[in-house]
DNA sequence: TTTTAGTGGATTGTATACAATGCCGCCTTA
DNA sequence: TAAGGCGGCATTGTATACAATCCACTAAAA
């Protein structure tokens, strides 16, 4: 039962997670001995866990040079931001059209429920985070298209998750986004395709604008440009 | 030299062309002990080169089970189709916005080029679809978003291309393409993003369209519902 | 005849051992 | 002292061996 799934698996989601929240930080090495000796196991499944990674553009791997956590340029998440604006703005416009009624109204309670939420906590927006993360996951699977669900969560959501946990996202409106939330929703409601797709697309646009200033902002000051790792630990 | 790249990318290599030209089928099934036989080598290298193709989209694996060639449903290919439209459309926004006058200049230069192709070659088309790849591809470069070219070239094209060889795609009207060819160029070369994302979409709706008709068409006969893959080749 | 439990074989997952490559520091030499 | 070559060391790539899982086939019972 609990090794329904392979060691390989296992590694995998733990080291995915672990990269995600920044416990592994970007430009870290991973190296495979490291990992056994930390996890159990063999090389045989921790190569597999790391190529895993790799799929997912977690880690890069050069040969016979190992393996290092993703350190993205703004511009790679400039990048990365722009394709996701792209998409699910047009998983917005397929779920206007696609979902079922039920959904819809399933919806429409969640977004009460948030609103609850939020009135409770005034200052605390934190549940508002996950919830937003839910409500856009929802209008993604509205889409009904498995690829797109697929490149939305599976790839592109880690690497965005990742440097929301260390950079401050500009999220001190969950009201504002509340409403824009509930605007979307209606418009779904409305089956008015254009319309949804638009509404999500602003909405997304806010975060995108907010990193591009600053990249033009932190410009002068490139952080990660070639690191030194230094990580060698032969002890002293 | 030669094995300045390790086994396992030779074979992925080797395999991914394979499956791309359908010389493996969809479904078939990938044995790690028969690539071995194939390709040489030992089990190691043979069961990486399978997760490079899984995290391509190109086979399935299933632990304790084996990997097999993706076979997709008229359903799944719709939805690849419905990720680069968009996709597509996109960087052609781009392109309009980010190629460089060098570069736009380039592309008006391989158009002409196709033209005398064609005009050459009146019946034969086929010269025309690797030009017809290479038009997109340097549209999908002109958005200067590595992510996006990566996605679209990377992942879907693959499969894409994967499917063309196997089902006739309506591309006999070679000239008809070059002039919405020509004239996405001219809305680049205006720098009209909104007109050359319209004229792109436009240009790729098309199969779109095509493949959802023939969805409802085959839609009786479901052919790869629940596909046996009678495989096992014991001896008689 | 159909169903079901069991068993054998094949295949994958994992562990260990060996080879090859790259990196780093040291030493030699100008 | 600085530059360049050389060799050791660590890490990855590959090979082989063993364990665990699944699939198909068989055979027996309802």
């Amino acid at each position: 039962m609990s090794d329904n799934q392979t060691l390989a698996e296992k590694v995998f989601s733990e080291l995915s997670t672990a990269i995600v929240r920044g416990e592994i930080r970007p430009g870290e090495r991973l190296s495979e001995q490291a990992l056994v000796d930390r996890y159990g196991g063999s090389r045989a499944p921790m190569r597999e866990a790391i190529q895993k990674l790799e799929a997912r553009n977690l880690v890069v791997r050069v040969p016979h040079a190992g393996a290092r956590v993703v350190s993205l340029s703004l511009e790679e998440l400039r990048d990365i931001y722009e394709v996701r604006l792209e998409l699910e703005s047009m998983a917005c416009r397929l779920a206007a059209q696609r979902m079922t009624d039920d959904e819809v109204t399933a919806l429409q309670d969640l977004l009460t429920e948030h609103a609850r939420t939020i009135e409770a906590d005034q200052g605390q927006s934190y549940y508002q985070k996950s919830g937003n993360l839910d409500f856009h996951f929802r209008i993604i699977e509205g889409s009904k298209n498995r690829r797109l669900h697929q490149m939305l969560c599976g790839d592109l959501y880690h690497i965005i998750r990742m440097y929301r946990y260390q950079t401050s996202t500009s999220n001190k409106r969950p009201q504002q986004a509340l409403l824009e939330h509930l605007r979307i929703v209606e418009a779904i409601a409305a089956r008015d395709a254009e319309l949804a797709e638009l509404l999500m697309r602003r909405h997304i646009q806010a975060s995108l604008t907010n990193l591009e200033q600053r990249m033009v902002r932190e410009n002068n000051e490139p952080k990660n440009k070639n690191p030194k790792y230094k990580q060698t630990q032969k002890q002293a």
